[in-house]
DNA sequence: GTCTATATCTGGATAGAC
DNA sequence: GTCTATCCAGATATAGAC
């Protein structure tokens, strides 16, 4: 190829280097305090020229939030997928609770956006995210109700609730986890033991 | 007293008066949505006013932070001395969560504007409320040292993880919790459940 | 598809009257 | 202690050249 067309092409920007700048300045510094100059910058081009792509702020931002909770979810579905069947309710918790620390923690800046900017942008922007949750969400509470019908979890656990502070506690690590201490999977099962056993010595004495 | 001095009193609207308006906006809305115009209005009185107490907007909101996380703090506190000291490791932990989702999620406008804007505002105030945050951590993690020493808490617990696990899933509940389905007491009743003995059934069978 | 230039708006902050 | 008036910086968004 020759080297007028390489730069043609190496020239375009376009909506996935603009989304891919938006979402790692995003998750590194909020919602607030990234702004279109910001962005453009990161991706290497003017301001103006964003708006060839998006219409305005909101529409990037609602691209990166459901981008967020679209990678999050298929990496879950995947890694519980990969479980043979036969496997305890253990094996399955911990595959999932694996799955959504490694994209949160390790893969996804959109999914780290997410966590971090959505308490942040406008509400309608949060609406626009809300069926895409939802979906994770169901998809989690139908696992864990298959796995309270089959007898492994305790049918005094409410499912919603659990899965609520489930993935609140998963969300938070997004604000301390330091990759040089540990790696998501080691965390991921440190996290596991507690929710699935507790942290109280259960052997019977306790004095 | 002469309605004169009445008004002259009721006139003044004060530190605490601004202070109150912008703890309760930052709740709502976050630090960003929160213009120093819409504090003042909440407030009774003109933006160019809140310059004679406050000299800028990072004095507001660091006064805030630090102010919400000394109501946890004291609270939980205050809730723990309560417990009689023969009682179990149970009863202690579900006091201390009883007492953080109290404050949270039923009285303070100061610590839930903290968990709800903590991660928004510039580094400078984030820095300015450490001290606070790492007394509150620092109380928790000897409260829990000592009942691991004590054999309650397993001994392969790592407690400075399990508190960020403890506090993230507590904080995340200020983002869904209606005080119309359920009392922050039950809501800690069962996270407390929880955490100190798992989801899982451990009666022995498991088919 | 990207650039430059600019219109428009909003927010934090200051000065001086009352 | 509060008000009015205003300055200034920075943000989104638009228009038209290249």
């Amino acid at each position: 190829m020759s080297a007028a067309l390489t730069n043609t092409i190496k020239s375009e920007v376009g909506r996935e280097g603009i989304l891919d700048a938006a979402a790692s300045l995003f998750r590194q510094r909020g919602y607030g305090a990234v702004s279109l100059r910001s962005i453009a910058q990161a991706a290497g081009i003017k301001a103006g020229s964003i708006y060839y792509h998006f219409a305005s702020k909101d529409e990037i931002v609602t691209e990166i939030l459901n981008a967020g909770i679209l990678a999050v979810h298929a990496e879950v579905v995947a890694a519980v997928d990969a479980v043979p069947a036969w496997e305890s309710a253990d094996v399955i918790v911990r595959a999932a609770l694996r799955g959504h620390l490694r994209t949160l923690l390790e893969h996804g800046d959109y999914t780290s956006a997410n966590v971090r900017i959505f308490g942040q942008v406008p509400l309608a922007v949060r609406d626009a995210n809300l069926s895409a949750r939802r979906g994770y969400e169901k998809y989690l509470d139908v696992l864990l109700s298959k796995l309270q019908a089959d007898g492994a979890i305790r049918s005094d656990v409410n499912i919603g609730r659990f899965r609520l502070m489930l993935i609140g506690a998963l969300n938070a690590t997004l604000e301390w986890f330091d990759p040089a201490k540990g790696s998501a999977e080691e965390l991921a099962d440190d996290y596991a033991d507690a929710f699935l056993y507790g942290i109280l010595n259960q052997t019977g004495d306790s004095s």
